[in-house]
DNA sequence: ATGGTTGGCGACCAA
């Protein structure tokens, strides 16, 4: 099974790379962050084109919005809560049914936080701090296995997981009230997949900002986005790849897709 | 300390 997880940033806009995506590199399953569509405005009929017959989304006007898109047949999750009291469209889970069985999927748009690192004064990173803690202690209230979470978390952990550790601690993504509470939500029972093939000494991102004139060149990347496996499902990981190109295709999002590759299930 | 760019929408805000 080949998962793939991007932040699209506006799905209408993009289908022409979401179908790139799908023809060069055919996942089975891709789940969107930032759709920025309403479930009324979906482009049903193109995603289905594009062979994903099994889809559970969630979006609204403007911002935010998820989607799971699959080849293989998917049912809804029901119980995900309302975090911090807002139906923002920042999470929809599913179970995939895989021939070797039954995968639970969890696809996460985290608040970005807004500019100023401090709660206090700045409602947005409070939303962002709060969201992670409400999502750790919905995990830590279960015992998940053959469970995989995804998405754009809008948090870089690691000090290689940012092109300068020293001087992006006091800026949004990297502190470390986020890095802590983002390490406590992993501890909840979930392994860094893209970590298993990456060592943490190498850097590693998935998104730069598009206010580079060359992206390539400054190379002042940081890794926001990232999948997550139950300690069960690590024997199946056969392979990760950030679709770095994809920072280069046309109108291109401010993420690239990531793959991962799960060998089948038994 | 500041500016750099993009998307969505509607005459700015979020990222």
């Amino acid at each position: 099974m080949r998962l793939v997880t991007w932040n699209i940033n506006s799905l209408r806009l993009r289908m022409p790379l979401l179908e790139k995506l799908t023809t060069t590199l055919q996942p089975d399953v891709i789940c969107l962050q930032e759709t920025k569509v309403t479930d009324e405005l979906f482009p049903l009929d193109a995603v289905r084109a594009l062979g994903f017959e099994h889809l559970h989304y969630k979006g609204m006007k403007s911002y935010n919005g998820v989607a799971i898109l699959s080849r293989l047949p998917l049912s809804a999750a029901t119980d995900t809560p309302i975090w911090y009291g807002k139906e923002d469209c920042r999470h929809v889970g599913a179970t995939i049914h895989a021939p070797g069985g039954d995968i639970a999927l969890h696809d996460f748009y985290v608040p970005a936080g807004g500019d100023e690192p401090d709660p206090a004064i700045n409602p947005k990173f409070a939303h962002k701090l709060a969201f992670v803690e409400e999502v750790t202690n919905w995990f830590a209230h279960q015992k998940p296995n053959r469970t995989v979470l995804v998405g754009d978390f809008n948090i870089a952990p690691l000090e290689h997981d940012v092109w300068n550790h020293k001087q992006l601690l006091k800026i949004v993504s990297h502190t470390p009230p986020e890095t802590e509470r983002l390490t406590n939500w992993q501890q909840t029972g979930f392994v860094d997949a893209m970590r298993h093939f990456v060592p943490p000494q190498d850097k590693l991102y998935t998104w730069w900002s598009y206010r580079n004139r060359d992206w390539r060149k400054s190379n002042r990347g940081r890794r926001l986005d990232h999948i997550w496996v139950t300690p069960d499902l690590v024997p199946q990981l056969a392979g990760m790849n950030v679709v770095q190109d994809a920072r280069d295709w046309p109108s291109p999002s401010d993420h690239v897709p990531v793959v991962m590759d799960f060998l089948p299930l038994s």
